[in-house]
DNA sequence: CCGAATCCGCAGTGATACTG
DNA sequence: CAGTATCACTGCGGATTCGG
């Protein structure tokens, strides 16, 4: 069994050995967002050595989870991106996230808050049936950063960049301290955001993006066997 | 920042520097299935090392994820047991137990199969919708181990031992190789496993155990900003 | 500039032996 | 049963260098 085999007939066992190495599920967040260059994972990922970027992006692409294109024209070069399979990620590396916000204290003085990454924050707050029967497009202003929320009826679109097409409601957020989606959610409570356009659409946006407590599943209790 | 420490404000850094680390899915999906000693433990985890397993169960108690609790009377001694924030990582874990086991092929020789772990890939496998309005409890008796399955109009329970009360159906699966979920869902489908109490209960069985790819969400398409 | 490869020191891991 | 202790090894962090 090499280092990274576990040996074992499990699906969460297999899923570890291809994303479980250290920074793989980091860059398949941030390729959730978008794809991005090599250049742009380097300064996405703090800290990360650039061979171990190199080597885990081949290794993810090795395992059909990223796959590398070239970039279209104005600027020539590589684009590392999803493919199905590292986009069925999605849901397990939300679940996780939603997890370990809730382990999570303010930020840290140090602590790297990047608003582009809220695209995903926002996606594991959305509450589907909370929206059921919603239909809004929102775009939210953070810190030189613009990202749009799309909700049709119990579905999400978001992404980085202007909506589609026009917005029912801007949200501009000026923050005093670090730009997080918990800033953002606080801040918009108390009405310390600037609004344009519908500004009754910011109660469901407050309702739909919440980002309370999952509830918790009832495990069995032990019994003599 | 440490090594372990990602130094980003986000959900699933904070995740990944909680349960991150190499084996510590892995003692949380043990545990998810009953309270285990740490000799169980070093059993059920195939290839850990002794010093790893006591470092990993020292940071998860540390992190609250774990607690050390006394076994009950006839075998003295220490029981690993999640907290109720463990219990939470369920959703998480089952998400990518489903992805990974996308990504499985047939079991390799050499892989370590142990039939309680059905205990973990029944809750990965319920498929809450189509098992709304059913009512059943189904043991299942393979390879010297019993487990239950008790569903209740949506929701599941799943352990190891037998059923708490009657169960309506007992599924007896003999393999002739190893014990995996597939191989008992491949033969409960050709008819090739014993059945004891109301056998109308099998296509309910398989209806709402069945492990079919996650419906995959859709990512916004890369659009200028 | 982009996309890495290379080198080094060290921390985390694997394997085994040992102990209260 | 429930862990420590030891030691070799490898992957990671950090920095620098290199080719297109």
């Amino acid at each position: 069994m090499t280092r990274r085999d576990y040996g074992q007939y499990c699906g969460l066992a297999r899923a570890l050995e291809i994303v479980g190495e250290r920074w793989a599920m980091l860059i398949v967040r941030d390729l959730l967002v978008r794809p991005l260059r090599y250049t742009d994972l380097v300064e996405s990922l703090p800290g990360i050595p650039t061979n171990v970027l190199a080597t885990r992006l081949k290794e993810l692409e090795q395992a059909g989870v990223v796959e590398r294109r070239l970039a279209p024209a104005p600027k020539r070069g590589v684009l590392y991106a999803l493919t199905a399979a590292g986009v069925d990620l999605q849901p397990a590396l939300l679940a996780l996230g939603r997890w370990g916000a809730g382990q999570m204290g303010e930020p840290q003085p140090g602590d790297i808050v990047r608003p582009e990454l809220m695209t995903i924050t926002f996606r594991a707050a959305f509450d589907a049936e909370a929206a059921s029967g919603l239909h809004a497009t929102w775009e939210v202003h953070v810190a030189d950063v613009v990202l749009h929320l799309v909700v049709a009826d119990g579905d999400l679109v978001s992404g980085v960049g202007p909506a589609p097409r026009e917005p029912d409601l801007v949200i501009t957020f000026r923050p005093d301290g670090p730009p997080s989606f918990r800033a953002l959610i606080r801040a918009a409570r108390l009405g310390e955001v600037a609004l344009t356009g519908r500004a009754e659409l910011l109660d469901p946006f407050l309702r739909v993006f919440s980002l309370v407590p999952v509830t918790r599943d009832v495990i069995a209790a032990p019994r003599g066997g």
